[in-house]
DNA sequence: ACCGAATGAGACAGTAATGTCTCATTCGAG
DNA sequence: CTCGAATGAGACATTACTGTCTCATTCGGT
């Protein structure tokens, strides 16, 4: 049975989303492998967080690029925005809670240019007339992230089906919780 | 200089909720006590938060009092809901990611009772018409935490105005992002 | 201004988690 | 099947944080 890199790390977004203060030992184990073979592969809890960080971008940064989100209309990007960080939600609200990292200073460059894709699309939405103008893009993003965390718990918790994460963060998102008049 | 107990709880949450891991010392610090008057106070970090989740639970469950629920139309009621969560966006944001105290199987039931008020608000909406039915009330009162967290973090990171607070979040729950027709 | 109470600063021991090592066992390529 | 590499289990030392104590200083009521 091989290493499985990727595996471990989802394993240990998941817990440390919801325990930050999970110890190696309780990462090792729901990752299913000995302390001693996660601290082979990772040096020690810093490098740890460091390539949970590392990975989750580059994860990120990759469904941000397959969404395509300059193409088609916004609200269809965002679709497939939402759609594509599923596999990656456990990662986003990870790293969307836990800035420990960044506020030494090096404010992670990486996060910021996803920032700045995301942020692109709901302006590129506002300026299309489809989103509203009376909040910021950033305030979206933001709450794009968010929203995301608190689905990605909800299943987790078992409040809600593993299915319903889509539509559920997108319905709201999109449309908010009042009832829209049937006016197309 | 009194003793102000719940202004070290309240700096001890905003820390917390964006670093779980900071130690008894940074907390001290952040609240702008030392450390042994942190614990002369709290008798260990358990203690800390256990008085974190009692004192952010009890304010939570005022303000939804004080928001009065079932009085007028469900969105009027939801925005006085978030007005008020204002001063406590903080323990709200430190609650709602750390679910490392309830994992022990106590499952605090004042956590389960404001969840059960909140959510009876969105379905009493659901049932006057105001809001769609087509999400459970459940993952709107989780989304509505999800937001405020993000807003807290946003303004705690000097990224949005404190005063825009309530209407970002009423503004993007109640409506979403996409732009509606003028046609009231 | 006085005095008791509370605080801050620091030293110190206890403890929990970490980092490191060894060794038997398992895995998997050839 | 064989052998090298990787893993799991555990022991051990080290580190970092916690819990506790002391004492000088400051605060606040009277």
């Amino acid at each position: 049975m091989s290493f499985d890199r990727d595996a471990v790390l989802r394993a240990a977004a998941e817990l440390l989303a919801r325990k930050a203060t999970a110890t190696q030992d309780e990462i090792a184990k729901a990752a299913g492998i000995s302390r001693a073979t996660l601290h082979r592969h990772f040096a020690g809890r810093d490098a740890l967080i460091r390539a949970l960080e590392e990975l989750g971008l580059r994860q990120l940064e990759q469904v941000v690029t397959d969404a395509r989100l300059d193409d088609g209309a916004a609200r269809e990007a965002l679709s497939r925005l939402i759609e594509g960080t599923r596999p990656v939600a456990g990662f986003i609200a990870f790293l969307s809670t836990e800035n420990q990292l960044f506020e030494e200073g090096e404010m992670n460059e990486g996060w910021e240019r996803i920032d700045a894709r995301i942020s692109a699309l709901f302006r590129r939405g506002q300026e299309s007339g489809e989103f509203r103008i009376d909040m910021s893009p950033i305030w979206f993003t933001e709450a794009l992230y968010g929203l995301v965390a608190a689905a990605a718990w909800a299943i987790q918790a078992g409040r809600t089906a593993p299915r319903d994460y889509t539509p559920m963060i997108l319905g709201l998102l999109l449309g908010g919780v009042e009832r829209r008049d049937p006016t197309p």
